[in-house]
RNA sequence: GCUGAAGUGGUGGAAUUGGUAGACACGUUGGACUUAAAAUCCAAUGGACAUUUAGUCCGUGCGGGUUCAAGUCCCGCCUUCAGUACCA
């Protein structure tokens, strides 16, 4: 037996970490307070979606940042909030469901028990008394109830904000529709106060739907009937299914949609106010797409009579930024699918008009966009009629117009825009050049700026920005256009075809008319099902609930069958069947910012109290991915919470920081497999890549097998082979070292037909894999997982090894070999303070150079943590520790302000050290160190002296020399002497404190 | 195509408003300790030439420019990564 060893002499990084964690979660160390004097500060991360696979070392590196950020501002004595939850519901989840059978609730919980026991094993200081899961009823209870706030509002453009639907109702009741001026569906048709007190309640119903936040609508989706679902436009690749390959087609469904467009130039504007990078505000700029112009509205001409206007054909209304070039118009293009196209054909251009309708529907949106060169279109055979000169002008349909953008209807001006002018060149249309002094023979002039329009009638010899005023205010006195501002930025489907998702809080009536159950019964649980698969008649996967109808008399309410409902009293019922559709992933995520203030409230997402103390989220670390997703919707949702008072502020995130993503260093084999199963050969990479130095994609074109074979022949001796295949596959990283040496034993054990393999090794005989950076992930078999590392090194190592391996929002390579550097690190801290006789930290007074070390950290370190460098302030600690090592520093002066400067960077060893130091309270609390400018006064300089340019040899001077001093002192100096060799300087340029540059 | 970010040793990266390019690490090489290994410590390490010392030249994707001085500023290009709309 050996004594008992007096623990803590070495460091023990396992046994500080377990019980540092165990102590934080006991004495809820990080616990955040709605009352406190305290100033608040709110540090949040994008929240994880808990996936099977688990936390892999890309992960973590946004919260080691936040974390730093979060523990920095409680040093600072700061109330920190800094909560963590689980973006739970989710596709994989439901995958798993379809294969498996198991509950996606039952696969959730256990991959959140996996987050939860490896995000604390990294010593986060998340306060876990307000975690949330998107997923249970008891939050998702408030996104249902946001749902039926969005659906009882609607948008007034006169108070640019969303108001109560049922003052619109008052509204309609009193005065009709003419007047209001609300964000709605196009073209509502105007009615009266008397036509609306006669409408009956469908109708009324039908009418408020055009204005609702939250309505029903047709849109076009990606459907594909084998897997019975509707598809992304990343999931379909050359026209089918991704997966299995299945073919998909263009379908209306009925789905419910988010009105965002009502917040389009909110949601520009507030772009503002906010501190988030330029790149990720320009992404949601462009998503949002302004553009200011005119509609125009062209009459169609009867084709016989070439008359206008044809009878019963609506005009086409078209959208331009160029309205000043209207004149220039010599040809309309339609949208393919523009509903008039099957109106205006004439017989004579039917056929090839439906045969280019065909060929388009079968490209796929991103094949349309992808294929910039080819030009097609048809001739509708129909004209319309120019507002102004009267001339015919023929319809044509292109492709290159969208239907989904603007009005799918295009005014086309070949002299001024390149794809028409590409277009009318293609189709022998004429190009009329409405530019003075402009050549248009070879391209369109689109420069705006240079603009002097001729042959223009009213508009002649007037600029870009006269001529537009001037044409929108004649198409306004022929009531043919106005002045409009377009936005890119459309609608959202809110629907899904979906299982694990929140359930809409909504029955349809008897009418078929949606109609939200009362708050009080919220939240509507998902029912249980007997399979996650759509129905046999194309039903959601709740279609397989036995009770999903909703019946309700007077307070009470249940769920029950559709057999129940309809066997139910009649009289004071209300109900009717419950949604089918489930909503999509970002509902949850839109405003879980704010139920973090007061996770736990029952009775509301958040209390008013705890809103106005926590008000917004002072610093969002999350990835670059969400920049149009999840940042759009939550920014549009906070938006209407505050338009209906619910929240203080109106953007929720004042700064907000992206992380780069950590990539994986994957190996590489070169396999060969010869004919007649004569065997698999792997050929080590130095080897391969000595023999054939091209790369390997050139090497597997047909003229190079030859070369292969005879290669392969020689060395495995003089027998004629035939090569069935050659590739470059993936091995596991764990089974290659750090030299990319590969353990040929552990790949033969990997996968059965290596077993037999013959192996061609490189130079010392080792066998070489190729080395290369992809994104981590499962299939690549490059995944490096954070328990290995944290068992290995611990925590506090891969702390700061996430952020010593580069600035954070960049994306870098991740190398485990590296970690051994701030591995060493850490332990030479701690023999900083402790010896093998114990704790060596003593009340010897600080040297001048002890503190010179340590407010030099400081100061460096502060600003590092400010500007968001987390690595440069690593390679500050390695300094400062390498410095103090030499200075052989005991004094706890200086090292125990050192310990507060590391804690939020490797907390579980600063907790232990500062306890050993004799302290009884956490660290964590600790004030953040003062910095001294006055350890910092030097009085000598030790100045580069540069002849040209360049630096030749330095030279230690007084700081108080003067200019002249300077230059006289290094003019005397020998070795310059030496450098002049005799000549005699032109110029002696002397930058005091900094440089001397001498000049000839 | 457009928008954004980025190109620095063998590798990750550093360099504050233009002022000593390569901090800090990894790796490599040599050495100490050890029976040996691990661990630890010491030294060297951008390239080329030279080597007794001293030193010289080249060098931050490429080509120009501004400046006493450029990784940093300006002009023109190339490459990589990410996002993405034929946006009227």
């Amino acid at each position: 037996m050996q004594p008992e060893k007096i623990p803590t002499m070495h460091y023990n990084f396992n046994e500080i970490e377990a019980k540092w964690q165990k102590y934080w979660a006991e004495n809820q160390t990080f616990k955040a307070e709605n009352n406190s004097e305290k100033p608040k500060y709110y540090v949040l991360d994008m929240f994880p979606y808990p996936s099977g696979a688990g936390l892999h070392v890309g992960h973590p590196l946004g919260y080691i940042a936040s974390d730093i950020y979060a523990r920095y501002k409680r040093h600072q004595g700061f109330n920190v909030l800094h909560p963590q939850g689980y973006d739970s519901f989710g596709l994989p989840a439901e995958q798993y469901a379809i294969q498996t059978g198991q509950h996606p609730a039952i696969t959730t919980a256990e991959n959140i028990k996996t987050y939860r026991r490896q995000l604390d094993q990294i010593g986060f200081s998340f306060d876990w008394s307000r975690e949330v899961r998107t997923s249970d009823p008891s939050y998702y209870k408030w996104t249902q109830w946001i749902f039926i706030q969005l659906f009882n509002s609607w948008y007034n453009n006169d108070s640019d904000k969303a108001e109560a639907i049922s003052e619109l109702e008052n509204i309609f009741a009193s005065e009709g529709n003419k007047k209001v001026n609300a964000v709605c569906d196009e073209n509502v048709e105007y009615f009266t106060a008397e036509d609306w007190s006669g409408f009956d309640a469908k109708k009324k119903q039908q009418i408020l739907l055009q204005y609702r936040l939250t309505y029903l609508a047709e849109t076009e989706v990606n459907w594909c009937p084998a897997l019975g679902t509707v598809l992304a436009n990343d999931e379909i690749v050359n026209g089918v299914s991704e997966r299995g390959g299945h073919p998909v087609i263009r379908k209306k469904m009925t789905q419910w949609s988010m009105r965002i467009s009502a917040y389009a130039e909110r949601l520009l504007q507030g772009l503002d106010k906010i501190d988030w990078t330029d790149s990720l505000k320009e992404s949601q700029r462009n998503w949002i797409g302004k553009s200011v112009g005119a509609s125009v509205s062209f009459n169609v001409i009867s084709s016989e009579t070439k008359q206008s206007p044809s009878s019963g054909v609506r005009g086409i209304e078209v959208f331009t930024t160029r309205p000043d070039t209207i004149f220039g118009v010599s040809f309309m293009t339609l949208a393919p699918e523009h509903e008039l196209v099957s109106q205006i054909t004439t017989p004579e251009q039917k056929a090839e008009v439906e045969a280019y309708i065909e060929a388009t529907a079968k490209r796929s949106e991103r094949d349309r966009m992808a294929d910039v060169k080819t030009i097609t279109g048809a001739f509708t055979g129909a004209y319309a009629e120019h507002p102004f000169t009267k001339a015919p002008i023929p319809i044509w349909i292109g492709d290159y117009v969208l239907a989904g953008y603007g009005t799918g209807a295009v005014m086309s001006v070949p002299c001024g825009d390149q794809r028409d002018y590409d277009f009318a060149k293609h189709f022998n249309i004429p190009i009329p050049n409405i530019f003075e002094g402009v050549d248009i023979s070879e391209e369109a002039f689109s420069d705006k700026e240079k603009t002097i329009i001729a042959n223009s009638d009213f508009l002649n010899g007037l600029n870009y920005k006269k001529a537009t005023k001037r044409a929108i205010y004649e198409l306004e006195k022929i009531g043919q256009g106005k002045g409009k501002t377009n936005y890119r930025l459309r609608d959202a489907v809110f629907s899904r075809q979906r299982y694990w998702g929140e359930p809409f809080p909504v029955y349809y009536d008897e009418n078929g008319m949606p109609q939200m159950i009362d708050e009080k019964f919220l939240p509507l649980e998902l029912p249980e099902v007997d399979k996650y698969l759509p129905t046999e008649t194309g039903e959601p996967p709740l279609g397989n609930a036995k009770k999903w109808y909703w019946l309700q008399y007077g307070d009470k309410a249940e769920i029950v069958s559709k057999e129940e409902f309809e066997n139910s009293s009649p009289s004071g019922r209300l109900g009717g069947a419950l949604e089918l559709n489930t909503m999509p992933g970002w509902a949850g995520s839109s405003w879980y910012f704010n139920r973090y203030m007061d996770a736990n409230n029952p009775n509301e997402f958040a209390s008013k109290e705890a809103l106005a103390y926590w008000q917004d989220v002072d610093l969002y670390i999350g990835g670059s991915e969400h920049a149009t997703g999840h940042l759009l919707y939550s920014r549009f949702w906070q938006k209407f919470l505050f338009d209906k008072g619910l929240v203080p502020v109106d953007e929720y995130a004042k700064k907000l920081i992206n992380q780069g993503m950590i990539l994986g260093t994957s190996a590489f084999v070169y396999r060969v497999q010869l004919k007649n199963n004569k065997g698999v050969y792997f050929i080590s990479s130095d080897f391969f890549k000595k023999v054939f130095p091209h790369s390997f994609e050139k090497l597997k074109n047909e003229e190079n097998v030859g070369s292969i074979n005879s290669f392969l022949r020689k060395e495995i001796g003089g027998e004629r082979v035939e090569i069935v295949s050659m590739s470059r596959i993936h091995v596991d990283v764990s089974m290659v070292n750090s030299s990319n040496e590969l353990d040929i034993q552990s790949l033969r054990e990997w996968l059965a037909e290596f077993e037999n393999a013959e192996f061609l090794l490189g130079e010392d005989d080792n066998f070489k894999v190729e080395r290369d950076v992809e994104k981590m992930s499962k299939s690549k078999y490059n995944v490096v997982n954070p328990d290995d590392i944290v068992a290995d090194y611990g925590a506090d190592s891969l702390r700061l090894y996430e952020m010593f391996l580069g600035p954070l929002e960049q994306y870098k390579p991740w190398n485990t070999a590296g970690i051994t550097g701030v591995h060493s690190f850490l332990k030479k801290l701690w023999k900083l303070y402790v010896d093998d006789n114990g704790l060596k930290v003593s009340d010897a007074k600080p040297s001048k150079d002890n503190l010179k070390t340590l407010h030099q950290t400081i100061k460096k370190v502060q600003s590092d943590i400010e500007n968001f460098s987390f690595n440069t302030s690593v390679s500050t600690f390695m300094i400062a520790v390498n410095e103090f090592t030499k200075q052989g520093c005991t004094s706890k002066e200086i090292l125990e302000p050192l310990l507060v400067l590391i804690s939020p960077y490797a907390p579980h060893i600063a907790e232990e050290l500062w306890r050993l130091l004799g302290h009884n309270t956490s660290i964590s609390t600790a004030p953040f160190p003062e910095f001294d400018e006055t350890h910092l006064v030097e009085s000598t300089k030790n100045y580069p002296i540069s002849f040209n340019g360049k630096m030749r040899f330095t030279m230690e001077l007084p700081l108080d020399l003067s200019k002249d001093e300077i230059e006289k002192a290094v003019l005397e100096y020998e070795k310059t002497k030496d450098q002049l060799q005799g000549r005699t300087p032109k110029k002696v340029i002397v930058v005091p404190g900094k440089i001397v540059n001498i000049v000839g």
